[in-house]
DNA sequence: GCCAACGTTGGC
DNA sequence: GCCAACGTTGGC
């Protein structure tokens, strides 16, 4: 089991919206940076996933999902009317994948950055270290720290 | 292969 | 709105 966080503008795509499509479940297109492409790569299905608010005041965990499908290709990468249509990715070789979640645990409320920053122990989270990353991991220690912030309940 | 210029992300 | 961080582009 291994745990992520991924980012998202909640104007363009929120934990809302994750819990109202069909199954509760989606896929997590646009990712065109490499670093957090291989990490969805390295995504397994079951992995656990917290959603996460950012550029909204304040920018905060809003919920849990879950890895539900590995990483296949993006298929907006080759569509030109999409914002993230890439012309340099090869439908033979396809440059940039994505993976489905599905919303899976909800908290009874968000968690904000500043609150995770005040907390021991999160000292060293990517989201702190390496704050343009849009998909990172998460070790289980920080992971059971976040956890344990909130009541989870299950969806 | 280097590096300056530029664009984007994202917290504040 | 500002600006730091940092990834990408392109000239050389």
């Amino acid at each position: 089991m291994q745990y992520w966080l991924m980012k998202t503008e909640p104007e363009t795509f929120s934990w809302e919206d994750l819990k109202n499509c069909p199954d509760r479940r989606e896929h997590w297109d646009g990712i065109r940076n490499y670093l957090a492409r291989n990490h969805m790569r390295q995504m397994a299905k079951g992995d656990l996933v917290f959603i996460y608010h950012s550029v909204v005041k304040p920018p905060a965990i809003a919920g849990i999902a879950r890895v539900v499908r590995t990483a296949y290709p993006d298929h907006t990468q080759f569509d030109p009317s999409a914002k993230y249509y890439d012309p340099k990715s090869a439908p033979d070789n396809p440059r940039w994948d994505m993976v489905d979640v599905q919303a899976f645990k909800e908290l009874d409320r968000p968690i904000p950055i500043t609150e995770l920053k005040e907390i021991p122990g999160l000292e060293n989270m990517a989201l702190f270290r390496m704050s343009r990353l849009s998909v990172q991991p998460v070790t289980a220690e920080e992971w059971k720290i976040i956890t344990g912030l909130r009541k989870v309940k299950a969806l």
